[in-house]
Order: C-alpha cells, then structure tokens, then sequence
DNA sequence: ATGCTGTCTGTGAGCGTTCACAGTAGAGAA
DNA sequence: TTCTCTACTGTGAACGCTCACAGACAGCAT
C-alpha cells in the first residue's frame, strides 16, 4: 500500500515540501516546523504531516536546506598522514568505523578527506573554508599539524584525536591517557618482577610520545629502578621502526628483560626482532604493547597491552564537535585506558 | 538568539558570483559560464573573471548549484559487510583509500556509508534514494547483496567491486580474474613439483570464491592430477576460517605439500595452523594466498600470493560510475592479476 | 539597405527550503 | 464589550546558483 516508487529504470522526481504540504493539508511552514521539531504545532496538524510524509516517502532536500541555513549538516574526517599510515595503522580504521556510526546516529553523514600531499592538502583546506563541512574530525599523530592552525584561523570547528601540541587551550581535543595507561604497563611489567626493561617510545615530537615515555620513567623512578639511557629509543609507530627499535636495543642493552612499545604495530616489530635474535616471549623478554588494536590480538604471541578506548574516544569527538558548531566552546577530554593482559608477559 | 557566530573566530560570510562578477565587471551568467567550462566566453571575460576569483578567495557553494542542477556532485562508498570485516580486511582500506583518491582528482567528495545492521541499511538506502549522492560505489563479499537490487530498480548509478552473483548484465562492477589468478598460482605450485595441493576456496555463493576454485580445478584437470574432495575446504576470507579450513585439510589430508587459499588473510590463518601442527612453510608445504594484501608481507613467512591491482580497480569504478552518472550504460571490467613470489613457496 | 550567421553577454526565473513576519482564533481578564 | 495573551498557521521573501532566452554586435552574404 505504501508509494510504489516508479517502475524501473529513471529517477523519478522525488516530492518536495509542496507536495507534502498539500496533502496534508497545511502550508509549507508548517510542515517545515514539523521537521524541525515540531514546537508550535497543532497535534492535528503534526499527525497529517506525519502521514502525509510516510505517504509520499518525502525525504528533505538537504541542498535547499543549507543553502538557507549556512549549515552543510556534513563534516569531515580529515587525514594529514602520508597514506601508507592508512594501510598499516589499524586504530584509524577503528576510529573510522566509530566515527562513520556516531556520526550516523546524529544523521550526519562522514566525507572522507586524505590529505597525503602537499596539493591535497591545499585543496582540502580551500573546501573546508569554502563551508562545505561544518566541521572536522582530524586524524594527525604529528602534532602541531599545519592544517589544524589553519582550520582554527578560518573559524572551522575541530576536534583532534590525541593532545596537540603547544597551544593546547583553543583547540578542542579528545585522547586517552597516554602517561597513565605506560604507568599501568611498566607497573605490569615491574610486577612481574623485571627490572632491565627497555622501551621503544612514538615520536617525541608529539606529546603521546612524550606523555608515554614520562609514565614510563615515572613509575621506574617511583620503583626506585635507575633510568637507563641505553634502554630508551624512539620509534615513529610503525612496524618497521618497532623492530629496528628493538633490535638496537638488543645491542644497547643485552640483559633486556622486558621491553614496552608505544605501539601495538611497533610492538608486532619487536616480537619479528626478538624472535630472531633467538629470544622468547615471554619467557625471556615481556613485551607490552600499546593500543589494543587488531595488531594485539593477530601477533603471536598475542600482546599484552593499553586499550584505547576507541568507540569512546570517538563518540566524545563527535559530541565534542556538535557542541562546538553549537557555539560552545572549544573542549579537551582525556578518557582512562585499560590494562588488557594476554600472552606476551 | 544563536545568531551570535559561533564564540571566538567567526567565520566571515564567503564571496558569491554575485560579488565575482561584480569584481570582474560582467555579469553572473558570464562568471557561471566560466566557472563550467569556459564555452562562449572571450578571453577577456575569461582573464577578468579569473582573476577576481582568485582575488576574492571564491569558491562555488555546492548548495546553491546542487539546488539546481539536481546533482549532489558526492558519491557514497558503501559497505554492506558486517563491520569487524572493516576490521579485519586490508582490502577494504586500500581499496577505500585508492576510490577516494579517485574521486578526489575529480573534485567530488566521498562519503562513507555503513549497512552493518538492518536499520542503517534502511537508513542508508532512504538517504541515497532520496538524491543525496549521484552514484555509489558498492563493497560487499556477499553476492545478491539486495542493498544492489533496490539501487538498482530506483535507478541509482552503482558500481560494485567483484563480479556480482545472478543478472550481472544490468549492474556494474570491476573486477580482478579471479579465475586467471587462481589458475597462476595452483600452476606455479604445480612448477614447484607439488602434487597434493588443497584449497581453501571463498565463501562458495560469491562468484569470486567459485571463480578461484574453478581456476584451481581447471589447471589440475589440465595437469593430469587427480581432484581429490579431501583437498578442497571453504571458508569466508576471514583469517579464522582459514585457520580452521587448513586444520581440517591436515587431517583429512596428511600427504597434502601445499595449499591455495583463497585470499591473505585466511592465508595468514593457514600459517598458524601449519605452524601448530608442526609443518615447515615453505619446506613441507607451500602456500599460496590471494590479494597481495598487507598481510602478505607481514606474515612469516611471507607470502607468495597473487596481486588484486586495487588501486587500478578503483580507479575503473571511479571512471565507470561516472560515466554512469553521465548516462552511459553499466559496464563490466575484469583486470589482470599478477603472481607475486614470496617466502611461502 | 536587409538578412543571416555565429559569438558573446546580460537578465529573469526558479530550484526547495527556512525564516521573519503578519495574521487568525480562542481563552481569559478588564 | 474590548483588550491582551497565547497557540497556531500562512505567506512572501530570501539563500546562491544555473538555465533558457533574448539581445547585441561583428562579419559576410544577398
């Protein structure tokens, strides 16, 4: 019984707000009212529009919508890494997948952004500022990322993934607790009775990394376990730099006990690296990863390590967001993490 | 009330054609034209009117033109898989990533979409069907998917990734030779002297997994070799299933010296379960994978497996999809696979 | 002169919505 | 009665763009 929409083939003309009010028998104002939340309306009136709509199968023209609000109801899902990280990180599918629905339960649909060039990212500004999102959900693990300076300028609302660098206070950000998820781990490790553990730290350029590596030293300080240099090297969060990382400090440092990596994919590196250099896991060395990604779980032996909470990390951006182009003002949310153990200590 | 410009930046209100043509001293119409294509306008106009663009900062509101034209300028990325694939598979990303870019070049936005419960596939179809993209790019393993078949019958311009199941001639799609690229690999393990060579096919109701194993058949057939039931297991691409597949292969099959799976990821599975039951890889049994995903290369040992050109593929649905949109007729497009040597074999 | 091309340009209309405003009806108060 | 207040409804603008149309002007033939 419901609207048998055209036979096949061609688009047929869908129904405006016209047509709808015609059947329902109002005007074009307050069926309008109807779809935006139905304040000064008639019960009658409300009922007859609600048929009208379901009759007609009328969806509203987003086009003509924002053209008279200024609003596009879209944002954007902004990646300024290179895109091999894309490939090989499996938290930004995650966080994707998370974003894509919370955006979804709001009715507000996700444009996917890659910004891997220098051109692209030229572009993507221009589109940004030109209004065509009302807003961006950026994904950069070099902090202080140009585009993200850029977007505030511009009025753009943002919300970063991770603490950015430097002038933190006028720029929205949701991320977990980097320091004390690596309190968590070294305490772990500590438990378990290391005490030559080493670590393979993100880049110390953003403060992830840094914030990693503090906890670290942190509770080894607190342990009363002395801070040795050869025990610190830095990755970029990749695979590859995991196991070089690894390897060199295996060099630095033979009698490595244990090793936390700020990654999971670093941590994958350090089991290849490990293993070759004929040690066992955990028998020889613990390792603890960080992330709970996907990497955790398909490594062998699977990884202990920090869970993200992604699906609240990303629910809180978005929030964060749409209380932004709301008009409230820029926020920062730090969200707990979580000691998962498995077999890898 | 909220009229008050979102707190501190305040987004200025952007140019118009109005203020370009002005600028430029012609009139709209001259601007628009300039704007599309440049047809009927003297090199004069041409010359002022990009100049004043570049002077005012103008860029075209999407809005306003879409009102018109009734083309949205977007197309959708659809996923109807359930969403740990999104997950799971490397597939999904890079061919994500490479439509993206694709689209990109064109300047049209990508929106992602996903159908993993039945409430958002209806959401999803209502919102495509009402307009809001001129064409989707369709992913799904599952054939007959019947998210394809409504597209298809309100005449939305679809193009889906791999063969689809049933009335392929009236939808659109791309895809790799699957039977080509099976056919290489069970040859190439053939040249390594292999004889007793099982298979973990794809899931069965999908034109691809029949597809490979058609392939597998056909070069054992052609060999002289024997088609033994006891070599040939299903799975659904994902990295249990090839897991379980080549567990049940070893004891139904002891004498088995290697092993076609059906993508990389069951392929890494397959490892696993090789590895537990004490078989070297490659020197008890090889095994050959299919995508030439990541996980070819992080598994250990790596994996000879047979290239998707993904980035080729999207590249074909881009193009097919918009000429589509255009008014051209569905096209189908397979593309050559290439066999890639690891350490698997 | 007149007509006919073809190239180029300006103008009004209108796409489908929301918003501000004006208007109506009924209830209650003076 | 009359006035005010509240609840509701209808109407004419816009929003920024494209499209169809008409007009202008040049070149070249009649």
């Amino acid at each position: 019984m419901t609207m048998s929409n055209g036979g096949a083939g061609g688009r047929r003309k869908p129904p405006t707000i016209h047509d709808v009010a015609r059947e329902a028998g109002v005007s074009r104002g307050t069926v309008s009212r109807v779809l935006n939340g139905g304040h000064y309306v008639s019960p009658a009136a409300q009922e007859a529009v609600n048929a009208a709509i379901r009759k007609t199968g009328y969806v509203v023209n987003r086009h003509a919508r924002s053209l008279i609000t200024g609003r596009s109801d879209s944002i954007g899902f902004l990646l300024t890494e290179p895109q091999e990280k894309l490939f090989e990180d499996p938290n930004f599918n995650v966080l994707l997948r998370c974003c894509t629905q919370a955006l979804a339960a709001h009715d507000i649909p996700l444009l996917l952004m890659l910004a891997g060039t220098e051109d692209e990212r030229r572009r993507i500004t221009r589109y940004i500022t030109a209004g065509h999102v009302d807003g961006v959900l950026l994904v950069s693990s070099h902090s202080a990322d140009p585009v993200a300076e850029e977007l505030r300028e511009a009025g753009v609302p943002l919300v970063q993934c991770g603490k950015p660098m430097g002038l933190g206070s006028k720029v929205s950000y949701v991320a977990a607790d980097d320091r004390d998820g690596a309190r968590d781990m070294v305490r772990h490790l500590l438990s378990l009775g290391r005490r030559r553990i080493g670590v393979v730290t993100g880049p110390l350029d953003s403060p992830g990394g840094v914030d990693r590596l503090a906890g670290y030293k942190e509770v080894l300080t607190e342990a009363g376990v002395e801070i040795d240099e050869r025990l610190i090297v830095s990755g970029d969060y990749s695979r590859a730099s995991g196991e070089a990382g690894a390897e060199r400090l295996l060099s630095q440092a033979p009698d490595m006990d244990a090793v936390f990596v700020a990654s999971d994919l670093m941590a994958q590196g350090a089991l290849t690296a490990l293993r070759r250099a004929g040690r066992r896991v955990p028998e020889d060395v613990s390792v603890g990863g960080f992330d709970d990604s996907s990497a955790a779980t398909e490594s062998t032996p699977a990884l202990t390590t920090i869970r993200q909470p992604y699906d609240r990390i990303s629910n809180e951006m978005v929030r964060v967001l749409l209380a932004q182009i709301g008009g409230e003002d820029p926020a920062a949310v730090i969200l707990p993490t979580e000691l998962v153990r498995r077999e890898s200590t």
